[in-house]
DNA sequence: GTAGTGATTTTCT
DNA sequence: GAAAATCACTACA
């Protein structure tokens, strides 16, 4: 099977649209030679004109200037002062939106994602959550606004689908949680369930 | 086994 | 000065 990147065209479209076809397809890293490769199982959507837990929901800023551009780009930052959150923005320029990759297989380089997370030894932990996938793959700030149409960070079509969707409230906000736009392979090991937790809105 | 809390830095008000 | 889309460790049953 070809791999194949994904078009900027893919990325300009509905986010929610994106997301449900963004589920199976690789995202792939270069870092020093070594290709990092892990299947997308669990995504949520943010949407910067009706979503309040959108950080672009209270206008443009420095930090979700790119959520603002054309789709197909990186934005990654840091939460908690410890952790990275990789999104792909969505929509066509002008439109705030973007794609939190919350969890994933992996698949290729798997020996250097657990260099990358010393705490974790089982693979399918390696990537069970937006902040372990982020350390697991080595990005940070310097790999924010890349281009994933033609740059080390690339999302491609192996021809990999999900057989069972799940859609249900999204994780770890404290805005916004009646938006049901978290998706995720509903039969895979990797995927940050968090059953209890969902129920429970406050914190 | 579940439940609760601390860590730590970038960005915005 | 405060908040933020999280994770891992500790305590206790």
């Amino acid at each position: 099977m070809a791999t194949k990147i994904l078009p900027r065209d893919f990325y300009e479209r509905p986010t929610l649209e994106v997301a449900h076809e963004m589920l199976g397809k690789w995202i792939c890293f270069q870092a020093n030679g070594t290709r990092l490769a892990s299947k997308i199982v669990e995504v949520e959507a943010y949407i910067g004109q009706d979503d309040p837990a959108c950080h672009a929901a209270s206008g443009k800023t420095k930090r979700t200037a790119v959520m603002f551009g054309p789709g197909g780009h990186s934005h990654i930052y840091l939460i908690y002062g410890m952790y990275h959150c990789l999104n792909l923005v969505t929509e066509p320029d002008g439109k705030a939106a973007a794609l939190l990759l919350r969890a994933a297989e992996p698949r290729e380089g798997i020996k250097t994602m657990l260099r990358n997370s010393p705490a974790t030894t089982k693979p399918e932990q390696l990537l069970s959550g937006p902040g372990k996938l982020c350390r697991s793959f080595g990005l940070s700030l310097e790999q924010n606004r890349f281009d994933l149409t033609s740059g080390s960070l690339t999302v491609e079509d192996h021809g990999e689908s999900v057989s069972r969707i799940c859609q249900t409230s999204r994780i770890g906000i404290r805005k916004g949680t009646e938006k049901n736009w978290r998706f995720y392979d509903a039969d895979s090991a990797s995927v940050s369930a968090r059953p209890k937790k969902e129920l429970a809105s406050t914190r």
